[in-house]
DNA sequence: TATGAATGAGAGTTCATTCAT
DNA sequence: AATGAATGAACTCTCATTCAT
């Protein structure tokens, strides 16, 4: 059993160790330019070990988007647990949790937007793209709940409080991508915690009662 | 003369002809999943006809873009010069223009939102980059624009403009691919309109004084 | 029969001007990086006209040598027919027109022994691969005839004239792809004037009785 | 360790199956004619196979001159070493080795000359074009060892040695390529070492004082 | 469990050649 | 006679994946 657990221990060290080398990696060149050599390099490993651990690149890809959605779907539930917060109090813990989420790993998070918003979607494997959907619904459910909150509180106004969720979710992910993408193309480094912290500002004030 | 003539517009419309099929096929597999000769198929066309009209597969992609983005362009003009509109009328046009954009191709409008947020961006020409990057640049000044308008006529709150189109730009883009992403992986049809209106509603209600 | 003598004459000098062409695009990028389109370029023709005069690529390449031969048989013919000279004055005088053929053309001479020792030969119509058998035979025997009357003369050692015909040929070529080798490899702007000199001097030392 | 050393054998051995396959195949087509599946399957290997050994065609094409100019130092050396001989003998151990090189392998020799004169060599990596530069620049300058040897002893004309030994480099490539120009054109059976012994004869002959 | 050599399908791209105008 | 757009076969090279060790 003590040795059954330590080897499960071990297996996971290593999933671990070659998902921050893929994270590395792919951040750097996209999903495409990397190479699974490219990967295994990194992780100081050979490329067919990889396959021990993850089905196949896209599933290794998909792997990185799971580890931030748990991160996040932590935070709501503390947000959620938290009684004493009001409405407000509760978005403004919502925008630290997103910001939180960025900066646990922006890699990751770009990484897992770039997903959500391409190809690769359609060719992971079913149970892999089930626990996505899983897990986003989760989050997308612990945001809708914040809102949720501040309209029975009649502090926000009235609106399907899944719907926004969803907004809000465009929003966050449209702004980490399009920061992104003016430091690519413009070699600009924008301010992304400036933004975001403006849209923020916005959005609160555009559903406040 | 007329010969000359006629030879330019068989040109301009054979090079049509590829950007349909290009569009939608990218649409329909993704960038790296749409071969070159499956686009010549859909066009009718062989592979190596294709390179005649275009200089590379990532060429076929990024014009694809340009089109909207003039497309844009000339609404947001337009916008620009209608005197008669009042800060919030102006809105709405933003507002409309961008789901003009949407409905003028939606496919398109998701091909330009891809490639705003990948790795294409870094092989492009960069001829067609510059060309990119000046044509969003108008775009972006253009909303900017709408918002400066309403700044000064004291109806909104003072904020940078420039940033405030940022945003609603990266609400835009954010919202057309978190519902094109969830229509792929839940084959849920969400409805864009709605979640577009719903968005600028309280983004509205969020800058105004 | 005036009109077809001027068209039969135009028809040869739009020739002349496709092998003018394709002497200096091969030679400057070599036969196998050389397009079609490049030659169509040079010559200020369209691709589809050089095929109303050249059966393709192949020919267009070999007849290029074939002009060079038919200037170096007139030079040998009218050695055979100088009756003045003596064996060593004979001597001098292929020298001489050996480096004329270079001066003639040095590109299309090394164009020449490109083709000479390469594959292209293989791929050759019937009738110009015999063609140019033809003249390089008439050639051989005009420089054969040379040591003929050498020996005949008692001024040379007594050697089979073709087999001495056919190393002096292969040293004029040895040397002139090998200056031109070392042009490329080393960047060294060789002598071949100088380097021919030393090799016709040596040899010929070498044949004397 | 020892497992270490017997892949490394291993490795060079594959390589070395490459090269003889290679080798066959450049020589019956050439190497434009000649594609890496042939090659490929010449070897009984995989076409993704031959890029771990070589980077390219061109290099596997480069890399067989390589192993023939090594074999020819060689016997370069040794003949430098042999302190016994007179100049004469010397000359004729060069012959020696000369015609030692062809018969070592008659193919690669071809492919050689065919290298150094063509446009291949523009296109090599720089790292392998300095290699084959380097080490044909040791053979010139070992063969003109020979002659510096005998221009001392008052054996040979006063000649500059490295002039020397680029004439009858030339002069040897240029028999090897004229006498297998021949056998294509001709579909003669030229005998080379017939038309090296003359000229080899004639050559010497030429440079004693 | 880990390796990494080998695979081989498949990609983008080029270009000699054709043929309707 | 001249064009040049269109063709499409053929090429080199890459790389995700497998499997014998």
């Amino acid at each position: 059993m003590g040795i059954q657990e330590r080897k499960e221990r071990e297996k996971e060290r290593r999933r671990h160790q070659i998902m921050v080398a893929a994270k590395r990696v792919f951040s750097g060149k996209g999903f495409n330019k990397t190479t699974i050599e490219d990967i295994a390099r990194e992780a100081e490993l050979s490329p067919g070990t990889l396959y021990l651990y993850f089905k196949n690149k896209d599933d290794l890809y998909a792997s990185l988007s799971l580890s931030i959605l748990q991160y996040l779907l932590i935070r709501l539930e503390h947000i959620k647990s938290e009684k004493k917060l009001n409405p407000e109090q509760k978005l403004q813990a919502l925008k630290e949790a997103m910001y939180g989420v960025y900066e646990f790993d922006p890699l990751i998070l770009i990484n897992m937007f770039h997903l959500q918003s391409s190809e690769t979607l359609k060719n992971l494997s079913p149970q892999l793209l089930s626990e996505i959907k899983n897990l986003s619904q989760k989050c997308l459910e612990g945001i809708a709940n914040i809102f949720e909150y501040g309209i029975k509180h009649k502090a926000f106004i009235n609106k399907n409080s899944l719907a926004l969720a969803n907004i809000i979710w465009a929003l966050f992910s449209g702004i980490v991508l399009w920061i992104e993408s003016k430091r690519i193309i413009h070699n600009e480094n924008n301010d992304l915690k400036q933004a975001l912290e403006t849209a923020f500002e916005i959005f609160f004030k555009g559903i406040q009662k």
